[in-house]
DNA sequence: CATTACCTGCAA
DNA sequence: TTGCAGGTAATG
C-alpha cells in the first residue's frame, strides 16, 4: 500500500479511529516487523499508553503516544511492500487467549488491543497486516524522531507548500544519472514511489531514463507539478489499491482508474492532442530493476 | 551504477 | 515453474 497518498489515507482513517484509544495488549507474531526495540520493551512499552496524535512523513506513520512514565514515546511504521493498518471489532464471546487472530487474518504480524471505546462496548484490534514480511514498526521516544536515520535523510513533502519547485530543482541537480532511480530515492522528495513516478513522467512528457544533467530547469519544473497534481489527486481519491484492500475497514482506494500508464502495458495511450488519440502503444519496460510504464510516443528517450 | 536480499502470493 | 509485485538496505 505503499506510496504516499495511499499512507496519507491510512493515517487519515487511523486519525479518525483509534485518537484517543489505550492499548490494553499487543501480540507480535513476526519478530522481525519490529524494529526496535527488543520484541518485549515494545510491548511493556505500548501496553497502557493511548494514541495521542498521528502524522505522515513520506511513506511513514508517525504515531506520538501519551500516558505512561518516563519519556514520550512515538510508534512508527513503515509499510514497504504490502503493510497495512485495519482494524476489526472484538465481538467474538471466545476473545480470550486468541484474540489476535480475530477476525482470522493469516498475515497479521502485530496486532493492538485498544479498550472499548465506551464502557460496555467490546474492545477493538488493531491489525498491522503484511504479506511479504517487509513493513517495519519502531518505538522510540519521541525526542529521536528526528534523528531516526530512516526518517532523518527523507527529503521534503511533496505537497507542503514550503517545498517550491526550486528546492526540488536544486536538490535534483546535485546528482547525475537517471532521473527515475534518482527520484525513488526518497532524498529529493519523500513519498514517491512507482505509480506516481511513472504517471508524472508520462504527464511531463519525460523518459524515466533521461539523465537529471540533460533535463532542463523548466522540465524539472514541469515535472514537479505533475507529481503534485498526481499525488493530490491520488490523495482525494483514497489512494490506488493495486493488490489487496487498503482502507482500514476493507475498502479500496478510488484513483485506481485515473491512472495512464501505470500496470496498462498494452494498451493504448490516453493522451489526446487536438481530440485526437496519440495513438501509441504504452510499453513495460524495466529501469534501475523497477517494471516502468510508459508512452514511446509522448515520451521519447534522449542522451 | 547493478545485483542481491528480504518474503509471499498470484498469474501466465 | 517462472516472473512479477506499491520498497529499501546492503553489497560488489
Amino acid at each position: 500500500m505503499p506510496e504516499l497518498p495511499e499512507v496519507e489515507s491510512q493515517a487519515r482513517d487511523l486519525r479518525h479511529l483509534v485518537t484517543g484509544r489505550r492499548i490494553i495488549d499487543v501480540w507480535v507474531g513476526w519478530k522481525k516487523t519490529v524494529a526496535t526495540p527488543s520484541v518485549e520493551k515494545f510491548r511493556r512499552g505500548l501496553i497502557g499508553r493511548r494514541f495521542k496524535t498521528i502524522q505522515r512523513r513520506g511513506k511513514f506513520i508517525i504515531i506520538k503516544l501519551a500516558g505512561g512514565t518516563g519519556a514520550p514515546l512515538a510508534l512508527i511504521s513503515h509499510f514497504r511492500m504490502t503493510g497495512h493498518f485495519r482494524i476489526a471489532k472484538l465481538t467474538d464471546s471466545a476473545s480470550g487467549k486468541e484474540w489476535y487472530r480475530y477476525p482470522a487474518d493469516r498475515f497479521t504480524r502485530v496486532a493492538f488491543k485498544l479498550a472499548p471505546a465506551r464502557a460496555g462496548n467490546p474492545p477493538d484490534i488493531l491489525h498491522f497486516s503484511d504479506i511479504r514480511k517487509f513493513g517495519r514498526l519502531w518505538l522510540i521516544p519521541q525526542a529521536k524522531i528526528t534523528t531516526l536515520p530512516e526518517l532523518r535523510d527523507l527529503g521534503p513533502e511533496p505537497l507542503d507548500p514550503s517545498t517550491t519547485p526550486t528546492v526540488f530543482v536544486q536538490c535534483l541537480r546535485r546528482y547525475r544519472g537517471m532521473i527515475k532511480p534518482i527520484l525513488l530515492n526518497q532524498s529529493c522528495l519523500a513519498g514517491v514511489g512507482n505509480i506516481y513516478a511513472d504517471e508524472s513522467f508520462f504527464d511531463a512528457g519525460l523518459h524515466p531514463t533521461t539523465r537529471v544533467e540533460k533535463i532542463t530547469d523548466q522540465e524539472l519544473v514541469t515535472l514537479f507539478k505533475m507529481i503534485k497534481l498526481n499525488l493530490a489527486n491520488a490523495v482525494q481519491h483514497g489512494g490506488s489499491t493495486v493488490g489487496e484492500f487498503i482502507g482500514m475497514r476493507g475498502k479500496p482506494g478510488r484513483h485506481r482508474p485515473h491512472l495512464r500508464v501505470y500496470g496498462r502495458a498494452g494498451e493504448s495511450c490516453k493522451r489526446r492532442r487536438n481530440g485526437k488519440p496519440c495513438g501509441g502503444t504504452v510499453k513495460r519496460i524495466v529501469v534501475a530493476q523497477r517494471g516502468t510504464h510508459i508512452c514511446p510516443v509522448c515520451q521519447k528517450v534522449r542522451r
